[in-house]
DNA sequence: CGAATGACAAAAGTCAACATTTGTTATTCG
DNA sequence: CGAATAACAAATGTTGACTTTTGTCATTCG
């Protein structure tokens, strides 16, 4: 049988395991340790602490959320139908993730109310893409808006109640994705000013 | 000396001193009691709990809030300068409660985290006042949207960000301003579709 | 009679002893 | 020598006995 060296994957792949299992509020690194069969010390060996061993599981966890948004974001066609198709991805994908993760979602709820670094970069590179989005419409001549950075941000800040993990709570309401149709009607009409 | 008698007005008075010498946390309805010269048995003949009481005294709170939006939602003149000085009142008055009268703020805070009838009723009555301002936009035909009552749902929630309570935390970033004119500026061309 | 009381039970909150977890480091092991 | 460990101190969390608070109601008082 042979002895699997002590990676910084390896650990990262029994974090995830501990905190889907028992939660971000129970998991330690000791858990972490067991599952791997090393002492808690040789975790400190690969991360400074427990904090930035979360967020390097969050940014993983993050980072698989963003594929398929990614792909919408790179394609062809008009800006407006990808912009749509993008935004109701995310909402799906943080949807999704709260019920059916609940456990990762938790932690990433607590990074994201202290503000941690990889969330900023999660929101900085959504930004990014919603950016690519509006730069392409308006050079297909789609849309039109003064500032396409300051327009990519008013975007992600006008949905936030859709996306934003502090609302979570209110994306079981009946009425949430109505609100959102209103929201899209207003903020595409916003967009295609001339 | 006349004994004033024992009135939903003044234990609401004496409510509202109590949580903003105690805060939320630590007012009692003995410390209610106490400051009436009654017993806390005597408050419970006027409100049928606690709760009930808190959300009397939020109520007030957020009517005395209101005083000046009705002011500016009333208004002659172009509805996009009433509109934009209405989100800075509401904005401006949410910021200075959440500063300057802290202890109240969290008592609407944590109401506003369960979903009271106190704070729907409170948001209700924002959307009527923005869907009035555009209202008379559309009337003047300064403004052009399909569902005015939608777009005034959208606008508020679009707005979020930069009045919900939940976003409180937020409201000290350095780039909170800029945010909020880039919003300002995608719903307002937003509004005047054609 | 109706408003207010105070005694009471149940629920919620406090606090301090105790246990676990985090993070460090001197030592062991291959 | 470098990776892992085990023993440790400090920080954090848990527990359970105790106190306060909430809400009810039979009784009192004007």
């Amino acid at each position: 049988m042979t002895e699997a060296p002590l990676t910084r994957e390896r650990i990262l792949e029994a974090a995830e395991d501990a905190l889907r299992r028992f939660g971000p509020g129970k998991a330690t690194v000791v858990d972490v340790a067991r599952a791997l069969g090393v002492s808690h010390g040789s975790v400190y060996r690969h991360f400074p602490s427990k904090a930035a061993l979360r967020e390097a599981v969050t940014g993983l966890w993050l980072a698989r959320m963003m594929d398929s948004l990614t792909a919408v974001a790179e394609e062809d066609g008009p800006a407006a139908d990808r912009l749509r198709r993008w935004l109701d991805l995310l909402i799906a994908a943080k949807r999704t993730r709260a019920c059916g993760d609940p456990e990762l979602f938790a932690n990433y709820l607590q990074l994201a109310a202290g503000a941690r670094a990889v969330v900023a970069a999660h929101v900085a590179h959504l930004v990014q893409q919603v950016a690519r989005i509006i730069g392409d419409g308006i050079a297909q001549g789609e849309l039109s808006t003064p500032d396409p950075a300051a327009a990519a941000r008013a975007v992600l800040d006008a949905t936030g109640r859709f996306h934003n993990p502090a609302h979570a709570a209110e994306w079981t309401d009946p009425g949430i994705d109505a609100a959102f149709e209103a929201v899209w009607t207003l903020i595409l009409a916003g967009l295609r000013t001339r």
